[in-house]
DNA sequence: TAGTGGTCTAGACCACGAT
DNA sequence: TCGTGGTCTAGACCACTAC
């Protein structure tokens, strides 16, 4: 159950905490020496759990007066895309399908052998349509290198990618680069989706990089603008 | 020059020297314990300004392995917004125009008075459209609490409330919370904007905190979509 | 002035990668 | 097996808040 990690272990236990409202918003956490000896750690310790929970906007912290509540992690928001986030973990397997548009396996564009450091192999080259609840969600092209992503069939594409990576391939994601803009559907992916001709898209351009610095996926996700809000939170120093 | 915090000097040294190619993009930096030797430090102190250039996608860190260089620092590209940007910071101040629509000082509706954690106070309303290089970039919905905010004039709105707030005022912004979407225009805001009428907008709702945990801001902010790209990265604990 | 979180040290030991 | 970054300790001192 508890993480080896001992500041993994403060980090959840203090979270659970917050969001069973064991410590309340807006009221006042025990200090970090306090909370070190609960834990029986040392302060170092515990800033680090503290800090990550800071950066999730859960915590407020301020030198000369302590460490305050804020808000619940959130997750129950509809439509709330974070930047990690899973489609399908978040809406659940059953509400998420996908349809195969283009499953390929070929010689990348000089572009996309670029972005993903390519020298002469192939890639994968996908195109989804995500339907969330029967409704359609998004249009996804995906590049993906073949060497690093072994065994990949349609059956892994009709639910999660990710998964298949991260829970049978074992391999571990580490960073991703992300660019949100707006852009118009083409004539041709109206008609994929079934959706009017005045709406436009939130496209996710990604690049997701595994643990080892390998670049494994550059995607380009067009959503319908209705159905999705991005969220993100920054914290100076 | 040197900042007083020893990890903040070795954060600008290393990120100086990855921009200035004396860190070469693909290749390892110096080991932790060597750098903590070159700048007289402890391992930590080194671990802390190596944390931050990896939270920003310039440094991959691998245990066993090394640390290696990713990329430059950003800055240049022309319309992307990342999630402390300030537009005339960016985009500097002669290239930001701004046109008052509203400058009010109000009571705040209900739904505006509980966001701001404000009871029975006058608040700040403001709209503003702004221009970068005469053209329509944005319309920006602001509000702010009278009493954090003193003074504050026309001439602030048209340059930059942030600097006013930050260079006069003194006031730290802390965190921020941020919610991105695509949103029509109303016909109002595409007049006041001049846009044609197909043009759609990507929102950025803001949650702004000063250091001392006030929220000081909330903003909507509708941004014609050609000329607006968000960029934001993570990275996995 | 007392109490808080922030920075920093000089170590120890561990998990993981490369070989 | 060796070298790397990751975790952790038990302190010290500092900057800031609140009173």
């Amino acid at each position: 159950m508890e993480p080896k990690i001992k500041y993994m272990y403060i980090y959840n236990d203090v979270k659970n905490k917050i969001n069973n409202n064991k410590y309340k918003i807006d009221t006042k956490l025990p200090t970090e020496t306090e909370l070190a000896k609960i834990y029986g750690c040392s302060k170092l310790t515990v800033k680090k759990a503290l800090g990550l929970l800071e950066s999730e906007g859960m915590l407020m912290r301020r030198r000369g007066s302590g460490t305050y509540v804020k808000r619940h992690s959130i997750l129950n928001n509809e439509f709330i895309i974070e930047p990690t986030s899973n489609l399908t973990d978040k809406y659940g397997e059953k509400n998420v399908e996908s349809k195969i548009v283009k499953f390929l396996i070929e010689k990348p564009s000089e572009r996309i052998a670029e972005i993903l450091n390519i020298k002469d192999d192939y890639i994968y080259h996908i195109e989804r349509i995500r339907y969330i609840n029967k409704q359609p969600y998004s249009i996804e092209y995906t590049y993906m290198p073949l060497s690093l992503i072994k065994g990949l069939e349609p059956k892994h594409l009709e639910h999660s990618i990710y998964n298949y990576i991260q829970d049978i391939l074992k391999l571990k994601i580490k960073t991703g680069h992300i660019f949100i803009r707006g852009k118009e559907f083409t004539k041709e992916e109206k008609e994929l989706l079934n959706i009017k001709s005045d709406k436009f898209s939130i496209e996710l351009e990604k690049k997701v990089y595994l643990d080892d610095g390998d670049i494994f996926e550059y995607s380009v996700t067009k959503h319908v603008y209705e159905h999705f809000v991005f969220e993100t939170i920054f914290v100076n120093n």
